[in-house]
DNA sequence: AAATGAGACAACCGCCATACC
DNA sequence: TGGTATGGCGGTTGTCTCATT
């Protein structure tokens, strides 16, 4: 019997009983003390029994002896295969060499747009479970999905402006300083003298002030918007499932009926880019700021997370509890604690303050949304 | 044409959960 | 019941390709 364990045991002695060995000092036998550690843990390395075991690339020649053997045999125990097959590599490495990339129910070639939008909803929901969004992917891999979503989906996000965390506007200093900058430039423009220093500080300390606002109602209407559609798609239709489409194609997915305007806060007087009052007024009227497009449900500010849950179970593969991985970030769990709406009445409250503050002096609010939509630069998806 | 950087993808690493003895 | 083997998972790194300078 030669258990990794009883090789270290063998290798000790061999030290300890080999007169010419035992003169030097243990510490000149890196490969004794790491199998020592190792043993001591309680478990030995992956494939640290062979360190001649290739790395890297697989070749064409290495991938047709998996597929052989695997195709024969099944793969049965992979620690096992990688001799049984003739493979230089250890088990692990054949493992996901297969599931990665030669099983032939494999999907490859580009994401579509629609596993796309199932990405993006079921990350919002699951976070980085990658696996378990795979299970909704046939023929996609968690690795596969992964990489999309780190190389491809991520950067958009970011580009976006939302967090691909929370999947929300991002809040970070950086971004908002940029949406500040862009914020005077647009108010401010030439206006400033190289004497008005003081008055552009002052200036400067309101613009991002009002910015800090409007990103935090921003991420309200958001998360909002996001249950709402997961709700109403049931999560994995194909109708529906994108809750940032109206930023990317300047229309909105939700339905007449989500669009249903709220009595409250008061619609933004003279300006074009007020929350319509009925639907019939959302169509009318061009909104051209893409967040707002569609806009927003007060009274689904009340819903709790029931209505999602429910989709959930509807759905042919029921999703999985919520993780716990991000609880204070993720847009449902922040959902379900939102049984007091506190600070969300306290938000609007202090939207609708600046808005009756800001029709006195010109419309601050119009000129944001006017600078913002003609400054946006197309989006490609 | 060579160097360099970025993007995409494959593969590896370490940890964890579970099955098995 | 505890130790070990195994497989799964998520994060990270390595490698290759292609565009740009």
């Amino acid at each position: 019997m030669s258990s990794p364990q009883n090789i270290q045991i063998k290798l000790l002695l061999l030290y300890q009983q080999s007169p010419f060995l035992s003169q030097f000092d243990i510490r000149f036998f890196p490969w004794l003390i790491i199998s020592f550690v190792s043993a001591a843990m309680g478990r030995s390395p992956c494939c640290a029994e062979d360190a001649n075991l290739k790395k890297g690339p697989w070749t064409p020649e290495e991938d047709q002896k998996l597929v052989d053997y695997i195709n024969k045999h099944g793969h049965g125990s992979w620690r096992a295969l990688p001799k049984l097959a003739g493979l230089n590599r250890c088990g692990k490495s054949c493992r996901l060499r297969w599931t990665n990339y030669l099983r032939p129910d494999i999907k490859r070639g580009k994401f579509t747009e629609e596993e796309e939008r199932v990405i993006i909803n079921l990350h919002s929901v699951l976070g980085n479970k990658w696996s378990r969004i795979a299970t909704h992917l046939p023929g996609r891999t968690d690795n596969e999905i992964k990489n999309f979503w780190n190389t491809r989906v991520r950067k958009k996000l970011l580009n976006m402006g939302i967090d691909p965390h929370t999947h929300k506007p991002r809040t970070d200093l950086d971004h908002l300083l940029n949406l500040s900058q862009l914020l005077c430039a647009a108010q401010l423009g030439n206006l400033m003298n190289p004497w008005d220093t003081a008055f552009k500080l002052q200036a400067d300390a309101a613009q991002l002030a009002k910015a800090q606002l409007l990103q935090n109602l921003m991420q309200i209407l958001n998360s909002n918007k996001l249950a709402n559609v997961e709700s109403a798609s049931g999560l994995l239709g194909s109708q529906n499932l994108y809750p940032f489409e109206g930023l990317l194609n300047g229309t909105s997915t939700l339905s007449a009926k989500e669009l249903t305007p709220s009595p409250t806060p008061q619609n933004l007087p003279n300006n074009p880019g007020a929350i319509p009052q009925t639907s019939s007024d959302h169509q009318a009227v061009e909104n051209p700021w893409p967040y707002f497009q569609g806009g927003f449900n007060y009274e689904s500010l009340d819903m709790n997370n029931q209505s999602l849950s429910n989709s959930l179970e509807q759905t042919e593969n029921p999703l999985p509890e919520l993780v716990s991985g991000s609880p204070d970030t993720s847009p449902i769990n922040q959902m379900e604690n939102k049984t007091d709406t506190a600070p969300d009445s306290t938000i609007y409250e202090a939207w609708e303050k600046l808005i009756i503050e800001d029709e006195a002096d010109g419309s601050y609010w119009k000129e944001i949304l006017d600078f913002t939509s003609s400054s946006s630069s197309p989006i490609s998806w």
